[in-house]
DNA sequence: TTTGCTATTGTATGATCGTTCAACAGTGGC
DNA sequence: GCCACTGTTGAACGATCATACAATAGCAAA
């Protein structure tokens, strides 16, 4: 007779943990932070909800989990940067294109930035890691600005950056039709050579 | 023997529909959209959760009529602008700090961005909307540029503006640590300057 | 004072919520 | 095969959810 499937596969805590994260952001992408409900990410992570208490301690500590997550992948595209050899073109496409910025992750940030509004912890952790984010990118556009013989302030163009792509990120992402991935990405070059050039001053 | 006094108190259609939108705001902004639930909005308006179902059909006809309050505020500053005489920073000033741009309303704006992205009805208004702030501010920027002798392409100028103040808006509004007011505000008159003296190209 | 109109209340309903925790079950060592 | 360890399940619990709708009540006209 034939023998029975096991009932449910037993992981290290490191696996089932990330098994986790990665439905909640499943559930996060697909219903916002309405979506991010116990059995809803039980489902998707094809467990039970005893497992969220088990492994996090609560759900909210779950969500802090996912933005650890998010950001992190955030970063992993700017530390492959050489500073020393990077493009306008190459910084544009981290800050517009890098980890989890395709439109489909609009709720997730949308639920991360509501929550770390109000989370003393995720809003202390987010400080460190956009202030390291601003500090790395500022390298690059000063490493940059010297090879045109220019000095700027990178710290103020890596802001004017970040914003600019966040703001043209998000457009795109609530309304596809209101701008083109091709146009956001013009728009971010021509303000990063005007910076460049000393055309505009941050 | 003292007159009893009356257990509720009779209001018009729209005004018992302005008191439960304002209700609504004020509920998303303290709590998000998780605080967006029919007796949380009854205790903040004063009444009963009947009255939400006999005024708009449903909740979510109610985040409607919010989003709908919300978007009018934001055209209204730029309405009063003259086109003619208008100057960059009042420009800056209406894209940074118009109609519900106060940082309390950050998660007001994030439960609409998130309905609006999977709503196809508030999809459609939101283009209608944002196309007509985007020509408006491409108006100004035009008339600007002009009195300079320069001619540029204000609708991209206009995008490259609400893109930038969203993200530093957004940027702020969730964590006020990471950049100052003044700051936020330099750094779009900065490129607005720059896209009207020819130093930066949208 | 009475009456009609209709704004408004709040109970009932079935469903879903997050956490608790006793019991179950996978699996490797002996 | 037995057993210990511990990962995992899912019912129970009290609370909250949105909508339906019968009953109540404010108030102006007659």
């Amino acid at each position: 007779m034939a023998e029975k499937q096991p009932r449910f596969e037993r992981l290290t805590a490191d696996q089932r943990r990330e098994r986790l994260v990665e439905a909640s952001i499943n559930c996060l992408a697909a219903e916002g932070i309405q979506g991010f409900t116990v059995d809803a990410i039980c489902r998707e992570a094809g467990s039970s909800r005893g497992l969220i208490v088990h492994h996090f301690g609560s759900k909210d500590a779950l969500l802090a989990a996912v933005y650890a997550e998010v950001f992190q992948n955030v970063l992993v595209g700017l530390d492959a940067l050489d500073p020393d050899t990077a493009t306008p073109e190459a910084l544009v496409e981290i800050v517009l294109s890098g980890g989890f910025m395709d439109r489909k992750y609009l709720k997730v940030w949308l639920a991360l930035w509501g929550e770390i509004s109000v989370n003393p912890g995720m809003q202390a952790e987010h400080r460190t890691l956009n202030t390291t984010f601003r500090e790395k990118l500022a390298l690059s556009l000063q490493a940059m600005a010297h090879k045109r013989g220019k000095v700027i302030d990178g710290h103020g163009v890596a802001i004017l950056l970040i914003s600019l792509a966040d703001g043209l990120w998000l457009q795109q992402s609530i309304d596809q039709s209101l701008l083109a991935s091709d146009r956001a990405k013009e728009l971010c070059l021509s303000v990063v050579n005007a910076a460049l050039t000393g055309g505009l001053t941050a």
